[in-house]
DNA sequence: CTGAAAGCGCTTACAG
DNA sequence: CTGAAAGCGCTTACAG
């Protein structure tokens, strides 16, 4: 475990010079600099956390410097909702360690997020904040008391506007479509998870849309939803609507993740020559898809969501008057690989 | 953002004695701690981490003294099984944070793993490691080179004895059985995932030793697994397998976590009388079940797992010569709730 | 049983 | 452009 007053032994200069030119202050010279870069490599340095830390309160007013303690905070349960969270969660961590710093996992309800969340900010051991799950204006009322910048990762139930980003689930409708269309297709059906989700009814919406543009038939009775958790009996039955239909669609949107597997599931086994012969495109979750390379797959750019999120902390945490931000990230469609 | 001397100053005592008070050192009498405590409690304080850390490393040789800052890290993808991951990071958040620490989390690949790991060890920052994924004896010897406790959670790949918590998956096998003989059967499918896995080996090897200790027919007709990850249409396939027997089952232990969603939603299509007379117990994963109540359920206590690997993490960090250990967790048996 | 003091490894005004 | 010095908030031997 080495030092900053070796490296300043080793390399002829004071201990002040070694952590200025390691921290890229312009006031040391670029050849000194370089030389005490050379020696840290050398000796493998790493800087001491708990020291820095400690030492840029002498001076601080409060600010955050490194921004080098990020702390993801899921609020609310996580049963059922596995794969979105570790998809985000990869994409921060993987931003944050980059850059040499450190993601803190947390896992609160509302009741209890309160405390949970100022014990650890008086520990002094959070920069920022990454909020994800039931955020809603009086988890953000807390975090704003606690000084810190924060962002907002998918959606939320805030009244007042905050910084977040959020995945593009309209281009995602959209996109369906037109990939659709350009494959030749004229009647598109739509299945869909519950419109209790508010990416479920962004991403109908785009949809909708889509068909309008394209000029398409717009009929109502191509779009099917679920409402259950458990739905696979209403997928079934979603199936035999669309099938039943005097212009049955010749392709299907997949819009809930996981329902490209159940589909295929469905289809192969199936003896409509009308069903075998259906064009699928899926939505699926970056990193967690449900299907193979035989489907066309929009997916959630999940950990990119991540990704964002933290670059987005670090613009908050330097210019500290934004304006609070919506960033919106576009999904990827990735073609069949036969 | 009260700190250590203004407690000192309330309370009329010096400075040393607050920090032995706070923790529960034995020098100070019961009276003078209760006076300190009461004031802390007071104007709220919350001890700086970095101070902690930095002041305890002046004496310290090196052991670890509060275990409080905990890195739970991922070697290798996460892609397709974020549910397991998510329930151990739940449950090892949970207790870390119920003692006042933090979790780090951290992902990395085989590759990247040393220099990820070391710089981390490096920083300070990380008073113990839970592993998790694909562990084998590189990584071991990585975390072992830098002198903090570790544990692996879930199976590994390491030659050498470690400490490590694994749900008791011969159990999960045992279990079906006892409940299916108790409700009346004599005839029990097995229908599992890819025994490539080591849980799915071990579930399957629980099974068949319950099976010849009730004295059931051990009929490896019985018996059916699956080997791709998109398994769908292999389930479908042991079905037709196991209700074509001569002699069919009359009751199914579905081995793979979300198999009792498939399962439901094939029989309830069926227009066999043999599957819709079916009985099913499901293998699941804490909080991330597939079914609803109407199920019989095992479940994989991960959450558990992640709780009991940071328990052990202290033993091990406390008593620096235990002989490695391996922690069984029981799964639980949860009947139908209608 | 308690207090005064040293120092953990950094950062950063201050003085040259 | 650089160095000497102070101090961040704690912990813990040392001396009473």
């Amino acid at each position: 475990m080495v030092k900053q007053s070796e490296i300043a032994l080793k390399a002829g200069v004071s201990l002040a010079t070694v952590s200025l030119a390691l921290n890229n202050h312009p006031r040391v010279s670029a050849r000194t600099r370089q030389k005490v870069m050379e020696v840290a490599k050398e000796f493998g340095y790493v800087p001491n956390h708990a020291a820095r830390k400690l030492a840029q309160r002498r001076f601080g007013d409060g600010e955050v410097r490194g921004l080098d303690r990020i702390a993801f905070v899921i609020v609310d349960d996580v049963r059922e909702i596995a794969a979105p969270y570790l998809a985000m969660l990869k994409g921060a961590e993987y931003n944050i360690s980059n850059r040499g710093g450190m993601l803190t996992f947390i896992h609160c309800d509302r009741e209890s997020q309160r405390q949970k969340l100022s014990a650890l900010a008086h520990s002094g051991e959070v920069d920022g904040w990454l909020l994800v799950g039931r955020v809603d204006d009086a988890v953000v009322r807390t975090v704003k008391s606690l000084g810190r910048p924060f962002v907002i990762l998918g959606s939320h139930q805030c009244s007042e506007p905050v910084n977040s980003v959020v995945v593009d689930d309209h281009a995602v409708g959209q996109m369906a479509v037109q990939y659709l269309v350009s494959a030749g297709h004229k009647r598109i059906g739509f299945m869909g998870g519950s419109m209790h989700f508010e990416y479920q009814r962004d991403v109908l919406t785009g949809f909708k849309q889509a068909v309008k543009e394209m000029g398409l038939d717009s009929d109502h009775l191509l779009i099917q939803t679920t409402v259950s958790r458990f739905q696979d009996m209403d997928m079934a039955g979603m199936f035999e609507h669309l099938l039943k239909l005097e212009s049955p669609p010749t392709a299907i949107f997949l819009a809930e993740p996981q329902f490209g597997r159940m589909a295929l599931f469905v289809s192969r086994r199936s003896e409509s020559a009308a069903l075998k012969a259906m064009t699928f495109v899926a939505y699926e979750i970056e990193d967690f898809l449900s299907v193979d390379q035989s489907l066309v797959v929009i997916e959630s750019p999940l950990a990119e969501v991540g990704r964002a999120g933290v670059s987005l902390l670090r613009e908050v945490a330097e210019e500290k008057n934004i304006q609070p931000r919506r960033i919106l990230i576009m999904p990827r469609l990735r073609l069949k690989q036969e």
